[in-house]
Formats: structure tokens, sequence, C-alpha cells
DNA sequence: CATATATGGTTTAACGTCAAACTAATCAAG
DNA sequence: CTTGATTAGTTTGACGTTAAACCATATATG
């Protein structure tokens, strides 16, 4: 009757995708403390491993969000002292972003409860297993971003 | 002086997919034609992949998202013809979905306004690497759907 | 049976993101 | 210079999802 419909691997790998970051970014968000969100999180934790400043459209674009959703991130995330915003002094339209010492202090909290539970997924999952899949998600999402056609 | 934090792969792994999700979804939804909704197209996929009739309830399990979302994107996709929904003839509380000849047209032809996008990414990945790297997402995503404490 | 509890589906308000319009400042030509 | 086109950042309205409240029906227990 109705043949078994097989759609590309890529297919299975979106939805796979969609479902995660769903569960994914629900398990998180309820681990930060004070509300936190996931978006603010990440540029946070940005902030620490990398250092440095940053403007604000550099982030955006770090991490595929809107110039927009940027802004308003990092308004609470200065509301709440844990960035630092200054004016580019070389030049007069831009923005630099720093991490204070009170978000590398909430960034290590953030760590921390979230960390039982990444340990625990860890045991699950072999480290070189998860690191070959890294790869290949790397290469989609490099592909993603230059293809927007 | 800042020595470099080191995150757990599995931290890296949840940025990838949040990244690769938006650029996804904002990638197939342009695609898509009649500005139908990646969330309704995967209803309909599922619908035609694997028959029969399927409760909203059930259906929003299978794609991690509230009632409320998926009452939403069933009563669109109804307006529209693409699936037909009855009440359950054994349980009164309930509904049956199922998919339509126009359902069915249409999912035809998302999977091939999507195809092209699909096989250049194909050209681009090997299937046996896609492939591993989905056996690796579908454990995680039975770890984060059987361990949401 | 009656009552309590659980489940299916809808509705509501709050929220975060996006796209697009907008302001201000820089850069590139002429 | 000065004009025109880019770029940085903010603001606006629309949209989809969530969480929670809600009604109706089913199921379990005494």
């Amino acid at each position: 009757m109705s043949e078994p419909i097989e759609d590309p691997l890529a297919f299975h790998l979106f939805m796979e995708i969609g479902i995660i970051e769903q569960l994914a970014r629900n398990r998180l968000e309820r681990a930060l403390p004070n509300g936190l969100k996931v978006s603010q999180f990440t540029v946070l934790s940005h902030l620490v491993r990398l250092g440095g400043e940053w403007s604000p459209a550099r982030l955006a674009a770090a991490f595929q969000v809107t110039k927009g959703a940027m802004t308003n991130n990092l308004q609470r995330l200065e509301s709440r002292g844990l960035v630092r915003i200054l004016a580019n002094p070389t030049d007069g339209r831009g923005k630099l972003v720093s991490i204070t010492e009170a978000g590398r202090d909430m960034r290590l909290r953030c760590v921390e409860s979230v960390g039982p539970f990444l340990v625990d997924l860890s045991r699950e999952l072999r480290d070189e297993d998860l690191g070959s899949a890294l790869l290949v998600l790397e290469k989609v999402r490099i592909y993603l971003d230059t293809h927007r056609s």
C-alpha cells in the first residue's frame, strides 16, 4: 500500500536538532540562577572564555541573532552589572562590551548549577562520540552560514 | 594571564545546536511554499511518513511542544484542508488527526522546494558522517527526554 | 454509585525573537 | 567639503511558543 517514504539524512538531522534545542534550552534555563536566560548566559560565557572587548554587532553575528535581540540581552546584562558597556572611543557609532567581575562570578555560578546535568550526560556518551558529532555539526553550521542565499 | 577556560564538550554541542537550529529554521522556512511554518511542515511530514490517526497530545509529545502550540498549528493546517480532525469516537475528550490528500500534495511540494538545498548539503558532508552524528544526537535527545527532572 | 484525580484540548498573558524602519556616525567619491 | 552609501545600535509591531488556568470527559477508589 503506502510505500515507506525515506527522507535525506540531513532532514532527520534538522528534526533531531529542533527537538534537542527545545529540550536543552528548557533544561538549561531552569538550571540557571536568578532567571538568567540561556541567551544571556552564552554571552557571558563568550566574554569570559575569549576575553577582551566586543561590539554588540560582533556578538550578534557570533550567536546568529539579530542586533535587536542582542541589544535586549545586553541591556539586561548591564542592568544587573554583569557586563560593562562603553562607547567605542574610535568609532562614534559603536559600543564595546566587556565582562565585569560580577559577570565572571555569575558565569561561574551558572556553570556550577548546570554542571551536574552535563556530567550525567557525559556518563551516557563518550567524549569521542560527542567530539565527532561536534565536528559534523560545525561543518553543517558553516555550510548554513555561508549559503544563506 | 587569563588561563584558557575549557567547557565540557556537551556544552559546545548545545551551543552549536542552538545556532544551527536558528539558521536551519530560517533557511527552511523561507524555502517552504505559501508561508507554511516548519512546525506545520513537520506535522505534515510525520503524518505522511507514519500514517494513521494521531491525537494532538501524541503529536505534541512527539515534537516536544506544548499542547497549546499544537492546537495552534493543527488549526492552521485544518483551515487549509491539509489535515482532517475528527472527534475520537472512543474518547469524548480526544480528537484524531490524519493527513488529507491535499496535505500529502503539500508535503510533496515542500520536500521538492527544500530538496535542492539538502542535496547541496549532502555534497558537502558524507552520509556516513551525518548518520553517525545523528546516532549521537538521538542518544542526547533520549537522555534529555528521560531526565527532565 | 459517588467522589477524587488524571487526562485531552483550548485559551490567556507574558516573553523572546525577528524583520524592518529609523537615527546617528563613518567612509568613499567626486 | 559634500553628497551617497554603509554600518552600529535602537525601537517598533507581528509572530510563535510557553506556562498556567480552565472546561469537559475518563478513570480509579472507596
